[in-house]
DNA sequence: ACTAAACACGCATTAATACGCAAAATAGTA
DNA sequence: TACTATTTTGCGTATTAATGCGTGTTTAGT
């Protein structure tokens, strides 16, 4: 294979991915580490992407990409690591979008083998970097405010769907008035989302615990698990544990 | 065997194969690897092919992954403003994706009030920052090379929508062979998005004319616009200047 | 602070290339 | 046809590029 191939190769995984490692490149492209090392300082030196132990990144997902503003983004990642352990091989999963979501999705592990339906276009992008994840975008109107999809047709797709689990971000919940919404398109969305799959797990940060909006969305009793990133024995969370609702 | 015919049948294979190895066509055509490496390098001053060491690839092949640099971003803003007089209020249009649709979108004016169905989410998030425009994403599987959902049910949703316009960025085009792409779903896309609208517009940077690849989304004939950053009358352009295709 | 993996560097080997020149092929002309 | 001018080709030789291996060093994860 010519080295200009290897480089487009490259930057096809790159493109794809965000991400190469150097150990997996040597297996696909049999060659030498050497030569992929040189390859990829070459690229480098090129600008085409960014170089780090074991592999390179994306230059673009390395630069535009602003993570820093993601709000409570230690505790997204608390709640992302909590909620790995019930994603499973062979899943179909329906996701909601936000940026807890986002954060979850980022934490995948890099072999997940699952399906995913989604209605945030900005999961699905993320969703797709992972080689053995299928992702199918729900479509339909696109929604200005949420960045979702929203609308009859995404609902009617949505409720054909069997799904294993159904990974919600929260607005606000409340002991009594459960999970709770103030636009009715998500709120329709999120009830459907639900009564799709099997089970529910509600990604929440603490400091939206105990609110209550206008719109109802769901009962604490039909959520399967409640995550934040505190611990699951914290007062905050004794209100929270009810019978049938794992809080993790 | 005469130099034409070689050069014929090096071209030929690169069409085929993207590519050529200098020992194979010394193997081939049965003459010293010095004529092959003339013939190579004629034809590479000629702009026909890439050479690297070891052969020669398709100028389409090189010029695949430029994307992420701002190399190209100048021309693609110019290939923009030529297109945005084809757009006017209250039109239903029809939009793929890739980099030069999104700098399109970027460019769009703030007050257009249109309505857009897109298989691309990045696009459908630029869209959704104006105001007035409405935007329906089509959902389907995602594609993860691509970025856009695909599959039969994008194809039937498409079929069923009439715009009045359809933008679509461009992997190749050639006076004889039209446009064409590598990808069969991108392929089927692109096909069904044209026979959905009354007219197309393909937006194309230079470096991406007088390529042919392997499948054939549309003829010359089939497209009403193609804009380039080039000027129309540039002789790059001579071969296609025929009748209904307006060169912009 | 320790260990395995990832890395950089120099070197040898092989493959690919460029260059000059002479033989061969081709084209043009009387 | 014969003769010359021009182009094209193949070969020898020198040069450059690409690759893999051995060595010692650096790095990341615990």
């Amino acid at each position: 294979m010519l080295k200009k191939e290897r480089h487009d190769f490259v930057m096809r995984q790159i493109n794809l991915h965000n991400r190469v490692l150097t150990s997996d490149l040597v297996h696909l492209l049999n060659v030498s580490e050497d030569t992929i090392r040189r390859d990829l300082q070459e690229m480098s030196d090129d600008n085409l992407l960014y170089k780090v132990h074991g592999g390179a990144l994306s230059k673009s997902y390395h630069s535009t990409f602003d993570d820093s503003s993601v709000y409570a983004k230690e505790a997204k990642i608390r709640i992302a690591k909590k909620t790995i352990p019930l994603i499973k091989d062979g899943m179909v999963i329906l996701i909601g979008g936000g940026t807890t979501i986002i954060e979850l999705v980022k934490q995948l592990p890099e072999n997940l083998q699952a399906t995913f339906f989604t209605v945030s276009p900005l999961v699905a992008v993320e969703l797709a970097k992972y080689r053995k994840i299928e992702v199918i975008l729900i479509g339909g109107l696109f929604s200005k405010n949420s960045q979702i999809t929203y609308g009859g047709h995404v609902i009617s797709q949505l409720s054909e769907i069997n799904a294993d689990l159904c990974l919600l971000g929260t607005s606000a919940i409340h002991p009594k008035d459960g999970l709770t919404d103030t636009d009715w398109e998500i709120n329709q969305l999120k009830k459907t989302m639900m009564s799709s799959s099997r089970k529910s797990v509600v990604l929440c940060i603490s400091e939206k615990l105990n609110i209550s909006l206008r719109l109802k969305v769901a009962a604490l009793e039909n959520i399967t698990y409640l995550i934040t990133e505190l611990d699951p024995k914290d007062e905050q969370l004794s209100a929270y544990q009810i019978k049938n609702l794992n809080v993790l």
